[in-house]
DNA sequence: TAGGCCATCTGGTCCT
DNA sequence: AGGACCAGATGGCCTA
């Protein structure tokens, strides 16, 4: 894409610049047309003390525009490295959440509602940890496999609906198949945390 | 080839 | 005034 900057007094014949990206990042700007080259027939004393004064005003304009260029140019340069940092902080989160079997890794929006979704299953689990640890008689329907020995085979493990008042299902529940996470092996057993975040996997994905 | 994801640029707005 | 943040636009790359 090319851009003609010509915000110039034109009728000089001065100043006028194109401008393509390519030539952005060397921050250069291009004379369009020698001010000699205009078919103009010489002009008379006054008319030549006009056309410096104009080109006077030309030169302020043109630096106003390399001056905005400049700050359009750093500008864009935090922005770069604002969304360099974002995404440094994403590969963060990805990198505490738990990993996926096939090594896919996760879009953006995937690792946000996967974290979002996972922080809402470990909360569930102290919150139902320190539930028993009150009253070990406490025996939650629908949560049989939260106990100390996992059934690996991962069977009819589910997150009741609605098992508490102050808890809600993950707002971020997308099942599509298509996602690289729907899996189906995810055999990450190492803690009743995990075993209860592998189960409940499946349907926060 | 369409659709999804991503990086980058850009202009506007808000904040310090 | 300058930087941070945001959202829209655009183009490239990849995959089904």
């Amino acid at each position: 894409m090319e851009t003609v900057y010509s915000d110039m007094d034109t009728s000089s014949c001065d100043y006028s610049f194109t401008h393509t990206d390519d030539e952005d990042s060397r921050s250069s700007l291009h004379p369009a047309s020698p001010a000699s080259s205009c078919g103009k027939p010489p002009a008379s004393p006054a008319e030549l003390q006009q056309k410096k004064r104009r080109r006077g005003r030309a030169r302020n304009e043109a630096t106003v525009h390399v001056v905005k260029k400049n700050r359009r140019m750093k500008a864009n340069d935090r922005e770069r490295n604002r969304m360099h940092n974002l995404n440094d902080a994403l590969d963060a989160l990805r990198s505490v959440l738990p990993a996926f079997p096939d090594d896919t890794k996760l879009t953006k929006i995937e690792t946000l509602r996967f974290a979002h979704n996972y922080i809402w299953a470990l909360s569930e689990t102290i919150r139902i940890a320190d539930q028993k640890s009150r009253d070990p008689a406490l025996l939650l329907p629908g949560l049989s496999c939260m106990g100390d020995a996992p059934s690996p085979g991962g069977d009819s493990c589910s997150w009741p609906s609605g098992a508490s008042s102050s808890s809600s299902s993950p707002s971020y529940s997308n099942s599509d198949p298509g996602s690289p996470a729907a899996m189906d092996d995810f055999g990450y057993l190492q803690t009743d945390v995990v075993y209860s975040y592998t189960n409940f996997v499946p349907s926060i994905y």
